[in-house]
DNA sequence: TATATTTGTAACCAAATTTGTTACGTATTC
DNA sequence: GAATACGTAACAAATTTGGTTACAAATATA
């Protein structure tokens, strides 16, 4: 996977700690260590899958659609997913098309990495964006903006 | 992820089937729908991870190193890892070097997409290839080569 | 109303990645 | 010695990815 799914967990780390306040999408990629394009397609992505607002003009910037504590990591995988190609690209394989091992091997193999697709995605759903901020807080060092917060 | 791992997976589910003889980088690939030098590439970081063992000269081709039973797929994911990036690449993000949520998200999000990973390697080391194999069988018509072994 | 701000999105570019392919040296069997 | 088959380097085409510019649309505010 690529580095999406990371900017999008820190976008939203981000606006759970803004709370409430729009934030741009230059602070975002400020912030995240990106282009604030990168971050409005991103912040497009999540409002498309009802993670966030956003709002235009002066002042305006994004907002958590729910509250932190009702966003999962397994909610921005899934929003994300939906740009990207899957994990295990078993389809994308091209298996000889005759009655050998080749043709039913991709049906086997989705079976077979189904299992672990879906325990990653429990552990994933386990974890809040609540919980990402607070883990950001012990982190952070004292004096730090956002480190009281 | 890219095809690698599928594909790996076929190789040594064929392997498994072949049981014992050497199988060429041909056979392989037309298998799996690819070029045999592919193939060989995989196989030589199959080969390296210690999964298989491969014969030159006539007659040659690779063959499983241990038991099918005693290769799961978290070694397939594992060898195929030496090669590719991280799954969840939050290394590669660029966050803001300043004292801000963007410094400490890296390792906080380390820390938090860990436990996916690891739900997911446990879920791939619960599968062997054998099982893949048998798998196999049971999707595989009657009539066709190998739906018998 | 006019201006400044900010998003949404298209278009494009450069870099990296991935897969396929050719080529050729080396090892092994017959 | 000939045929087979691997190991690997080199290269090309296609795709993906992230960054950038550009600009219309929306919104707050003076």
């Amino acid at each position: 996977m690529n580095t999406r799914f990371a900017v999008a967990t820190h976008i939203l780390a981000y606006l759970a700690h803004a709370e409430g306040q729009p934030v741009s999408s230059e602070v975002l990629a400020s912030s995240a260590g990106t282009h604030p394009v990168v971050v409005r397609r991103l912040v497009s992505t999540l409002r498309e899958a009802g993670l966030v607002h956003s709002q235009r003009g002066a002042g305006g910037g994004a907002l958590l659609a729910r509250p932190a504590t009702e966003i999962s990591l397994l909610d921005v995988f899934r929003a994300m997913q939906q740009t990207e190609p899957d994990l295990f690209q078993v389809s994308s394989t091209n298996p000889n098309a005759h009655c050998d091992l080749g043709r039913v091997m991709q049906e086997t193999l989705e079976g077979l990495f189904g299992p672990a697709i879906d325990a990653m995605r429990t552990a994933l759903a386990a974890v809040s964006v609540a919980q990402v901020k607070q883990e950001l807080g012990k982190h952070l060092p004292q004096g730090c903006p956002g480190a009281s917060g």
